[in-house]
DNA sequence: GTCTATAGGGAGATAGAC
DNA sequence: GTCTATCTCCCTATAGAC
């Protein structure tokens, strides 16, 4: 059992992850973290030896999250649509925030350009909400409540690349542009 | 009516978008370009003045060119699926060619990070494809060649999405992953 | 755990010679 | 147009004091 991260580590940790999907990765330094939790750039580095080492645990952290969320839901939620809508609702956050994007799609953008100890556990991150997102699909269409066409992992990847594209299209045209796209997946997986 | 660019002009701007769709506009410097074309820092600087600068030719040499792209292909091809099939084979390239992402969806991830100056072209490219996305769906759909819900404008956006979305995806969970996303697509909107 | 101080490197950018 | 040389700044990272 991993002990409860001291404050500073996981405060880090947030203004990390944050920075990430505002920013990106190669435009947050270890300066603009110290200076948002008013210490001084050595104390992060106590914390995480390397950026790389932080880029690692942030993606590993909010991997556990999503799947507590997961698990969580699949628990006490039943109606495939109304797990569906909880899904959109963290992108849906996102844009309300500050205008972020989803971490996997910001991690897969600069794919090239971050370190390579962190692209195992980027590719691990869309994994894990593709697969979410066909098992949900899937349950839900054998259900009655989703109607599409081919493959429950083929819909995934429309849905999931939909969801991680139009947050970073209403950046730069609007935020409303995001809803749109929402509506539009509704309407298309809806049984007539 | 501008002049032709010179060679070395010409070759920093193709250098300069191949490491944008390559590692993003953060991550690539004009050491890089430089040494790409074998010859020195300063004289990047000659042809461009600052960065930024760099960056919105970059973009607005896009705008162009998919501007021609669309007027020659409007003109000459008919069908709407061959029509949306060229467009979908811009981001096959794209993939093909060292797995690169299209300019518009890094430039969006990367928003809050690039110079201001530049967010502007940004926000026209992806005006500029949404408009002729949304314009071919329309048409498309007239002829009943298209079968979706909703209004083109609505249908454009997931489309533009998806694409943007699965390309990045495919980087970080392998290219196949794109072309089932597309045939994803192909199979939403094609008559029953 | 956090600090000061600093090493060492890479970035964008400019001046002036050729 | 391209070069050498250089400025200034910021970045990641470490050593050692407190």
């Amino acid at each position: 059992m991993a002990a409860v991260p001291r404050e500073t580590k996981r405060e880090i940790l947030d203004a990390a992850e944050a920075m990430l999907q505002e920013r990106g990765f190669n435009a947050f330094s270890y300066h603009h973290i110290a200076e948002r939790l008013g210490v001084k750039n050595a104390a992060i580095h106590y914390h995480f030896r390397s950026k790389a080492d932080l880029g690692v645990a942030v993606i590993e952290r909010y991997r556990r999250r999503f799947a507590r969320w997961a698990e969580k839901l699949d628990a006490e939620e039943r109606d495939p649509w109304l797990k569906l809508e909880a899904f959109f609702q963290i992108y849906l956050d996102f844009k309300i925030r500050g205008g972020k994007i989803c971490p996997s799609g910001i991690l897969q953008a600069e794919y090239h350009s971050i370190p390579e100890e962190m692209r195992a556990s980027a590719s691990a991150l869309i994994v894990d909400l593709q697969e979410w997102l066909t098992g949900t699909l899937a349950q839900g269409r054998e259900q009655g409540a989703f109607q599409f066409p081919g493959e429950p992992a083929d819909q995934a990847m429309v849905v999931g690349a939909t969801l991680q594209g139009a947050l970073q299209i209403a950046r730069a045209w609007g935020p409303e542009r995001f809803d749109t796209a929402l509506e539009q997946l509704r309407r298309q997986m809806r049984p007539s």
